[in-house]
DNA sequence: CTTTACCACCTGTCTAGACAGGCTGGATTT
DNA sequence: AAATCCAGCCTGTCTAGACAGGTGGTAAAG
């Protein structure tokens, strides 16, 4: 299972990361790879295609594809990546303190500038968490779950991580998610979880999850301190 | 030419923001949008993966294909969307204000940190603009722009659009370009060309646009006013 | 009345082959 | 020596068909 060109894709983004293409080398061609994988020249430009959108190679007609970006790790910012799981993966010092873990019902703002259409009241668990990255208070996250998806999470579960309770416990599928970025005056509650002064900025990201039915099931904001906010993103024109 | 898969996208997109299609309803089957275009199976469904890549649409196994967003209007952050033509597009009152244009050397910062492997003091033009968004003077952008590849910039051009003229004018292709987010106080000439108080804050985009060769040949700061910065992004979870 | 089996329709993946068009280097011509 | 042509390799696009596997409704069996 998993699919042939997903093989090849994870397969060539491996021998990228291990040093066998360096950036500015170019890949085997697709009949090459086709050959050496045994599969048919589309499924070979499938999993190419995967490395583009990417941003790990440039193809360029009548040349080839070219390698142009190493690995990168940078703090997922968005909920789409398991926090916890990239810090662990990543060997980050961090510690996951949880403020509040409630009912609650599903606050209009500031979701509602995401998804214009959405209903607020619905029952939902409220997690309130502090990341400390490195001994140091870094991001206040706000999550508000939809009990009709998720009817109970302990605080084992939110201390530990969300995403592999719903994925791996509750077998949710979770598919996208649209996110914003904005900057704020950090607010009371900032100053006093990330040890800020008043007049201080925080990064805020808010996200709704959906699932692969396209429920919306997760709301979350994050608060970032600003000296420790990054975000990294891949952009390709047209 | 452009492909038919192309043509069948932005037909499709169309006539979701036309109202043909709304959030929540089926697009017709691969098989149907295929008998429809004459197209085979595989070319109807390229047409469908670009509209999900762009968030348009969620795909679901053994049911067909969901409309998840209408038309959505950002600003773009990211200068690989011609800012100026998108304020056209939409209306918006602007003015762009050009306060520097001269020779200078690549910086090594803030871009190096982008890419490590940059070597900086290559001849570039300095582009200092500002952006004035209905009546209020919201970004500062800091362009250098190899001369190497861009051998003279007017001022008109700077006034105009730049990528117009790479375009247009000269035939380049922009391909790709990596971009970063951060927060950062504001200094002196933030403060002065933006009108804001000592303290403040500015949302800083930095990226470095690619040719389709990969040659690295613009390199962009965009200073923003926080409170009117405004980044929107769609994830797709794997 | 409930469960099960089946079937029609859907998406996901893969194949082998075709043609168009970009790129490069070497051979031929000027 | 310079310009031209061309063959061979490359990616981009498209096709018709195949099989796997998810979904939902209907009809048969319990």
């Amino acid at each position: 299972m998993a699919g042939k060109y997903q093989h090849i894709a994870n397969d060539l983004a491996h021998r990228i990361n291990h040093g066998e293409f360096n950036v500015g080398d170019m890949l085997p061609s697709e009949n090459q790879l086709a050959t050496h994988y045994k599969v048919s020249r589309e499924t070979a430009r499938k999993a190419l295609a995967k490395l583009t959108d990417e941003g790990r190679i440039q193809k360029m007609m009548g040349k080839g594809s070219i390698v142009i970006k190493p690995a990168r790790y940078t703090l997922p910012v968005s909920h789409l990546v398991s926090y916890t799981e990239f810090l662990k993966d990543n060997g980050i010092d961090s510690e996951n303190h949880v403020f509040a873990l409630e009912d609650a019902p599903l606050p209009a703002m500031p979701f509602q500038d995401i998804d214009p259409s959405l209903t607020p009241g619905q029952k939902c668990t409220y997690v309130g968490r502090v990341r400390i990255i490195n001994k140091l208070p870094s991001i206040v996250d706000h999550d508000f779950i939809l009990k009709s998806v998720v009817p109970t999470i302990s605080e084992n579960t939110a201390q530990a991580s969300l995403y592999n309770y719903f994925e791996d416990d509750l077998g949710l599928t979770i598919a996208y998610s649209p996110k914003q970025i904005t900057v704020e005056p950090a607010n009371a509650q900032d100053q006093e979880l990330l040890g800020l002064c008043e007049g201080s900025y925080v990064a805020v990201t808010t996200s709704i999850a959906h699932l692969a039915d396209t429920t919306a099931f997760q709301f979350s904001q994050s608060r970032h301190r600003a000296d420790k906010f990054k975000y990294q993103d891949f952009a390709r024109r047209k």
